[in-house]
DNA sequence: GTTAGCACTCGAATTAAATGAGTGCTAACA
DNA sequence: TGTTAGCACTCATTTAATTCGAGTGCTAAC
């Protein structure tokens, strides 16, 4: 069967509809709704033939139609309007803030959420394969040696060690300029088990010590790898009753708390990139089991120098998905300016 | 009227009882569940008596009994048995990880909330008087300078500041005697503008960015001051139908992830602290709105040297209070006893 | 002081009936 | 041939009426 013009502009009313609502849509209301000029008879034929394409379902023999997954792809893909309506506010409201990183993402995740009232993640980027800008170690004490290590892209990871040999300024000193002669400019992956090997054999009595600083870089570079995610507007969910109810308003809480699975969703995205950067999960196409009721749209950013983070923005099925998208593009051009301007 | 013995043992036995279930209790179950072979008559009338004083109520008039806020703060108060029961368990689970204190924490709050299934809340110690051990700064590259602090207690905290001056090896060099000499060993509120005053005048002509360094060094103590609390179990919640109903869910799970509501939950709790460490605030007694259909119990940990900070636990008003209060001893003493052996 | 017995209360669960939004189909119309 | 009015039918939801039973208070007897 042939979709005709008519039958999306129906099929666009009916989305359109229940993405306000959440109430199956009926033919009457669809009659009234657009500008066709059709009566509700000859809609009702044409929902027929949509609901026997599998763009839309009844809930129950006597009710109106609700688009169905295969529905809301067609008009997340076919449909949707750019309106670049909020953006402009946006710009305003974030631009001045934070240099600091993970308090400007923490404050993106915010605004998102108060801004679209669903629920929002922003992973921190992850610096796989960013390399070592500066290793500076300090004496704490006799015992206790500070080691921070200053990554592209500014971002600082430290620990402390505890050290079997007692620590003079020398050795630090000395260690130091080793260090960063050898490791300086790579990134985790570039540094081979050889390279390690010859820093110890430099460091003659102190390979002991060089071991344990070249662990606790590693560990501080790899440490928060999984998991550093920011949320907002978890409680958004309670706003829309198909989340809420059936207790499924659990799992997804826990999911946000938890992260772990937040943090699968930013693998996944990750690895399946558009042009556009942007990706909207519908129902069953969720990466993660326990998002199947939800709808997901994620944008991947950018900082250069490997800084690569996701946007993740979930609500219901029926979530407004003209309105995410702008105002992800919205935030995604707002991180590029900044991002450019810091440079 | 007199509380005598016997109407105390029933009491108990309500509360108990509908600790349990979460339902009325009647006086026929508490017939059988006590060994004071009464009947259910007697206990009616004893019952009757302990509605009059205010320790029980009735949903409705021909529903069992349910305990009073004040029933709560009565078997709270004189009722409750140590049993000590998890703790050996809880020992083995936290004792040889971490020594990162905010992996600790991070871990104490899953912990708790996995074995209690009520929410959990842990605050990271205010370094409030807290004194700095030592500041380093590092060139990152020709205007970036790398600020780290180590306060006592080994809380790390570092930023990166923009000099308008070029900056030198010797003037790095200068600049981390100068500041170490003269702010080493106080803490933020010792610091005097008259100190700094002079420090800037020993820089002379960099005496700007001994400012820019100095309110970095302020900044990063005081930075995270507010917000830094670790949640878990927020989703246990649902486990209890008056929590969960009545919507207040929602308003629930957004104060756990806002983290503004429980930071005033952990001022509140640290100003009135009492001789064991531990507070229960029973609905309507708790500090903060959002939770006033909850209990809460809190416990207040220091690690000496003037870290103080909150554990929090966040359940029902019918919640095991005992098993929390174990939990929260346990744990405690475990917080001590790492604290003790890193020293 | 304790207990058995009984009438009474009232929320919760069950059943029955009424409502109404929406459909599919048919037949008439342009 | 496409559109539409009309009508019978379906079925979730709402409302009302009933039943059920756990639990109480009170009285009288032990």
């Amino acid at each position: 069967m042939e979709l005709t013009e008519r039958k999306m502009k129906i099929m666009q009313a009916i989305v359109r509809n229940y993405l306000e609502t959440g109430e199956p849509v009926g033919s009457r209301t669809i009659s009234k709704y657009t500008d066709l000029n059709l009566s509700s008879a000859t809609i009702r034929n044409e929902m027929a033939d949509l609901e026997e394409m599998g763009f839309i379902v009844q809930p129950h023999t006597s009710a109106g139609r609700i688009p169905s997954d295969a529905g809301y792809r067609l008009y997340v893909d076919t449909m949707m309007e750019d309106k670049m309506r909020e953006v402009e506010e946006l710009k305003e409201d974030l631009l001045e803030k934070e240099e600091r990183l993970d308090h400007l993402l923490k404050q993106t995740a915010k605004l998102l959420a108060t801004n679209t009232n669903y629920a929002t993640m922003v992973s921190a980027p992850s610096i796989h394969g960013n390399k070592i800008k500066l290793i500076q170690l300090s004496k704490v004490n006799l015992t206790q040696l500070l080691v921070v290590v200053v990554m592209e892209g500014n971002v600082i990871k430290n620990s402390i060690i505890n050290a079997t040999d007692d620590l003079t300024d020398e050795l630090i000193l000395k260690l130091n300029i080793l260090l960063n002669t050898h490791l300086n400019g790579l990134s985790l992956e570039e540094i081979s088990l050889a390279m390690i090997t010859a820093i110890k054999q430099q460091a003659g009595a102190h390979s002991n010590i060089v071991s344990d600083i070249i662990d606790a870089v590693a560990e501080s570079i790899r440490g928060e790898e999984d998991l550093e995610i920011y949320t907002s507007g978890a409680n958004n969910i309670f706003k829309y009753p198909e989340l809420a109810l059936n207790n499924n308003a659990s799992e997804l809480i826990g999911a946000f708390e938890e992260k772990k699975t937040l943090n699968e969703l930013v693998v996944k995205t990750l690895s399946d990139e558009t042009s556009t950067g942007i990706q909207v999960y519908i129902g069953n196409e969720s990466p993660v089991d326990t998002m199947k009721d939800c709808s997901i749209v994620t944008a991947t950013y950018d900082l250069g120098e490997g800084m690569k983070g996701t946007i993740g923005i979930i609500g219901p099925k029926r979530m407004d998905y003209d309105k995410v998208v702008d105002n992800l593009k919205g935030v995604m051009h707002q991180l590029d300016s900044i991002y450019k301007k810091n440079k």
